[in-house]
DNA sequence: TTGTAGGCGTTATCAA
DNA sequence: TTGATAACGCCTACAA
């Protein structure tokens, strides 16, 4: 059915060995024999099975990336371009991307984990969406399979990872709505046990600390990173005595759910009512107004990890096995080219 | 290193073959032996090697999907929904989901597919946004490798797929804007050799002339099913002499943009301009203001289609080879529960 | 009910 | 420079 080397070999009168050798460029093979082979397998369609490969290299040619979903429909553009990153890079290097979904913290993630880490089914594996303390790498860790994260935890291990300055960038954040006014500003967050909690909180306490603004305790809500989450959130938040003129999701889709449940109170937003959110997924930027958020570059930082994580499955060493990005608050209104709408003027209101 | 099936045989005094029928349930042990082979096992953490495995049975044990990215960096809320609808059915069958991605109709997505394909990657493959005549149908019949799709091409090979009845999904979405009062009704579409576009576009079109309404050539546009594209189209709708008051876009992505290239003209979208979409992706229920959409659901279709795939596969037959799904509009001010602002209501205007 | 042995398609070792 | 042969880890026809 399927072309093997054997075949191939056979129309050669050649052994397998010499095929094989010579389709895998070593140099003990004559010059005009690696020609005649490379001819006869390209004219044979002839492509050397991935599995017999992996099989006897011991490697599976592929990474795996576990997808954190925590409802079974889960929709959020900042993941689709993680995965775009994944795939673009692994491509190059002809890795495949094994991509498997899980609720975080569940039975089923462990299982995910453990089924390619036990089967060696992936040579590395990318993390994303840290936990404070993540079992995932004392697990990857103690079986020996390599990895590296977006974000990091504060297990004991070291590893290598990539990570934004989320506290710096929530400071940011806060000096420019302090910088439009807003004295009431609040946040929406995360569970406690994400580290990304961990920072855009601690940042947006700093950064209002850093101005001397007060920190009504009651500006502090809990979301879940969806958009559901953001718009309960939101709600409650503005129906509070005395409500924020300024929201900051912990990422764009809490922020997008802000913006529904301030406009069902009968808020326009950027008028009555800042929002500001953290991703910079492009559903932002055409929100309605568009959204004022820091910028990640997501796409970039995947491409960046599977790097990384290629250098670490070869053992090869790193230049940088930390890298912290910085990034900036992205204000639509001063993107050059693009006509500000008077009304996304975010002022003090209410 | 890892834990093989002989290190179980040896500590058990069995052999191998044993061990391995007593782990797959095979009738023929004794149910004593099948019981301290299972014990044992499980103690020392065996697990079967895939990669063995799958080359003695000839099968990957995985599907593919190729993500389609027309731009590098590229974040749709329909295509992350989509692959975890896959990666949660394929969970259930212990089966990986092979994740790439490639711009269609180029060369880099031709070579994905023949690598998966010559180098026996996968079992079988999902298809997404079919070509009018899409030569993956073919290439992929005339290699044996099975596939499903979302949606359905004009190709000669039958094939089975999941298709939503756009058609008449637009023509309930034109009856349900003239309904409000609007007779001027753009329509931003895609490239002309996707499928979605003949039908969508033909839907647009029937929809009008059922109801005798004009059908300006002006106001049909071509976008890419990207914001960028929804924005740059419907600018120039807006612009023109005679500019629509409702525009539908192919997806949503499409409308998101156009809504914001409304607000940058100063209109209030859902006050001076109605704007659809088409989708269902959660970004557009939480538009500002919610967007009137045709829903469609993607992450139970995906389920669905890895349930076909996984038959075809099998070779068992499938009860229904072509599904066409009905949708139907999803206009959020006629969701329950959810109080409707006033200015949603989509007027005549202007 | 259990074991022996061959083979899936490669790559790697060693000898020719 | 090339070839015979033994793995890689598992499944399965066949024999015991």
């Amino acid at each position: 059915m399927t072309i093997t080397i054997h075949d191939v070999a056979r129309r050669l009168n050649l052994s397998i060995t010499t095929v094989s050798r010579a389709l895998d460029g070593y140099p003990d093979v004559a010059v005009e024999t690696r020609e005649r082979v490379s001819r006869v397998a390209a004219e044979m369609g002839y492509v050397p099975s991935r599995v017999a490969r992996q099989l006897r290299r011991r490697r599976a040619d592929a990474i795996g990336y576990v997808l954190p979903t925590p409802q079974p429909r889960f929709a959020d553009p900042f993941f689709s371009e993680l995965i775009s990153g994944l795939g673009d890079e692994a491509a190059h290097y002809n890795l495949d991307v094994l991509v498997s979904t899980a609720p975080p913290g569940e039975a089923t993630e462990r299982a995910m984990y453990e089924r390619w880490a036990r089967s060696r089914r992936v040579d590395g594996v990318v993390l994303s969406r840290m936990r404070r303390h993540d079992w995932r790498v004392d697990y990857l860790a103690e079986q020996g399979l390599p990895f590296v994260a977006l974000g990091h935890s504060l297990n004991a291990v070291d590893y290598p990872y990539i990570d934004v300055d989320a506290r710096a960038g929530l400071i940011a954040l806060v000096a420019h709505l302090a910088e439009q006014g807003h004295r009431r500003i609040a946040y929406i967050g995360a569970s406690p046990d994400l580290m990304l909690q961990t920072a855009r909180l601690e940042g947006y306490r700093a950064g209002l600390a850093a101005l001397d603004l007060e920190a009504d305790p009651a500006w502090v809500a809990e979301g879940d990173l969806t958009r559901q989450g953001g718009y309960r959130a939101a709600t409650q938040l503005l129906a509070a005595p005395r409500p924020p003129t300024a929201i900051i999701g912990a990422n764009d889709l809490t922020a997008i759910g802000a913006m529904r449940a301030a406009s069902e109170r009968g808020l326009v937003v950027g008028r009555d009512l800042a929002v500001a959110g953290y991703d910079g997924v492009g559903e932002a930027e055409h929100a309605h107004p568009p959204l004022t958020t820091l910028n990640q570059p997501v796409y970039d930082i995947a491409r960046q990890l599977v790097k990384m994580l290629i250098r670490l499955i070869a053992q090869e060493p790193l230049a940088e096995r930390h890298v912290l990005l910085q990034t900036r608050v992205a204000d639509p209104r001063l993107h050059p080219g693009v006509k500000a709408p008077a009304h996304t003027r975010a002022i003090e209101a209410r």
